[in-house]
RNA sequence: GGCCCCUUCGUCUAUCGGUUAGGACAUCUGAUUUUCAUUCAGGAAAGAGGGGUUCGACUCCCCUAGGGGCUGCCA
């Protein structure tokens, strides 16, 4: 079997793709097949190489990975080929309407309440007229022939499903200038490469049934399965705003956010498993299953990266992390992320805790008298985890402070803040000559 | 305007005619952390509206409302 990742290299990979290349790419990677990248760059004019770059660089980043890649730039004369098969079986036919002629025919039909279906104006052109329009100069566009039946198929989600290709127009596969629209070579390719799966949004549902169609005809009635998911919309429960939908996985990278932050939401989004965040992509290809995709629009909220990353960061070693840390240009220790790992909310706040501990920082006093003594209660040796309480056992005895009135002083003055990671972590990493300073009101 | 799909706690969902309508996230309360975060325990929280069918409807049918998709010489 094998799935494709089509994306056309016209912008950023955002996370609208993410959802269809990690669909497809769980369920290939679950039933051991091949994971096609395509890259659909028909479209010479918008397509840009460094486009190309960006979305192979984001599915590496993700971890994506693909067995093969295709680049439809390089395949035309398979689609010359198609084009002329299609021409020869009388299913692809010359139109010469220009785009305002069509605009007008589609703002009449429409003012009429008529559905606003190609005319099929074409087929009827005389000799004459199709002459007139070359000595005019017109060069046609090209349309495939729809039948005009119900066309239906097992949707892997959606189950039985049917369109009626008489409601439709005629799909334009070639325009007037020469280059293939996406239906045609889209097709031609999944027939040519062997894609037996095609897993797509179901904004490609109408689509299907015209592609069905061309199936049909290049192949001889061979088509591959469908699957269609439904799309994301906002968190306002409306659509999808351009602004969250075109969040590009590149700046939730420069972020810091964790890969897997994303893809345990994208994987479980809309689905009926719980979205939590997991420590591993196979625990995701283990888990998925169509039939646990709803039919219904799932709302997304980009606050739940955030919320799943910081889940992630919680429990996460160094190793895990030290990559996304010098991507950042952090550099830190092993023993200081373990102690403050339990209180970042995104990778950056680091930075803060670092700054702290090293200094130079702002100590916070509050009873100049009371620090002062603590100072010079500060244990001597080496510092460990244990140290903390046998500073603060010496200064409850010495001062007779207790509770809150005990350590909250203590941590302002070593830390110049109210909150933050246990201090018998964060001690030893400040260090006896710090904490001294500090105690004594200096940075 | 037309065609297709959808509608259960705030959110993502389970339920496939008979359930105290279950779970997860978020939220609230308590415990732990002498702080905050984490962790643990507990609580509150739902069938869009209206008609049918049925002994019985969240579940099946119809209507209405709301949402999504398509209706391109975009993908």
């Amino acid at each position: 079997m094998k799935v494709r990742f089509a994306p056309s290299p016209t912008g950023k990979l955002h996370v609208g793709n993410i959802i269809t290349a990690l669909r497809n790419w769980l369920y290939v990677r679950q039933a051991g097949g091949i994971f096609l990248l395509r890259i659909d760059d028909t479209d010479t004019a918008r397509s840009t190489q460094a486009y190309e770059d960006g979305i192979r660089t984001d599915l590496t980043w993700l971890g994506l990975n693909w067995d093969e890649t295709a680049r439809q730039s390089e395949r035309f004369s398979i689609y010359d080929q198609a084009r002329d098969k299609l021409i020869a079986m009388g299913l692809l036919y010359p139109c010469y309407e220009t785009s305002e002629e069509l605009d007008r025919k589609r703002k009449i039909a429409l003012s009429r309440k008529l559905p606003p279906v190609y005319d099929r104006a074409a087929l009827a052109l005389s000799e004459e007229a199709i002459a007139a329009y070359k000595a005019e100069g017109r060069s046609p566009h090209w349309r495939f022939r729809l039948s005009g039946q119900r066309v239906t198929w097992t949707d892997l989600i959606r189950g039985e499903q049917s369109v009626d290709t008489a409601s439709m127009s005629d799909p334009v596969l070639i325009r007037a200038d020469g280059a293939y629209l996406y239906t045609l070579p889209s097709v031609v390719d999944d027939v040519d490469l062997g894609v037996t799966h095609v897993i797509r949004g179901e904004d490609h549902v109408t689509n299907t049934g015209a592609q069905a169609e061309i199936f049909d005809a290049l192949t001889g009635g061979k088509r591959p399965q469908f699957g269609h998911f439904p799309l994301l919309v906002g968190a306002d429960g409306e659509t999808l705003s351009k602004r969250i939908g075109s969040l590009s996985v590149e700046s939730l990278r420069e972020d810091g956010v964790a890969p897997l932050a994303v893809l345990s939401l994208m994987a479980r989004i809309g689905t009926s498993d719980p979205i939590e965040a997991v420590d591993s992509l196979d625990t995701l290809i283990a888990g998925f299953d169509f039939s646990k995709i709803g039919r219904a629009p799932a709302r997304f909220d980009p606050d739940d990266v955030r919320r799943l990353d910081a889940q992630l960061m919680h429990n996460a070693p160094f190793a895990a992390v030290s990559d996304r840390l010098a991507a950042q240009g952090i550099a830190i220790s092993e023993e200081l992320w373990l102690a403050v790992r339990g209180n970042l909310s995104r990778l950056d706040d680091v930075v803060e805790w670092a700054q702290i501990v090293s200094g130079p920082m702002e100590p916070v006093i509050e009873d100049k008298a009371f620090a002062a003594a603590a100072a010079e209660l500060l244990p001597t040796g080496t510092y460990d985890e244990s140290t903390w309480s046998m500073f603060t056992d010496a200064v409850k005895a010495a001062t007779g402070a207790k509770g809150k009135a005990l350590f909250m002083p203590l941590r302002k003055a070593l830390t110049g803040k109210d909150h933050g990671p246990e201090m018998g972590r964060l001690l030893p990493l400040i260090g006896r000559e710090r904490a001294y300073a500090r105690l004594l009101g200096e940075g």
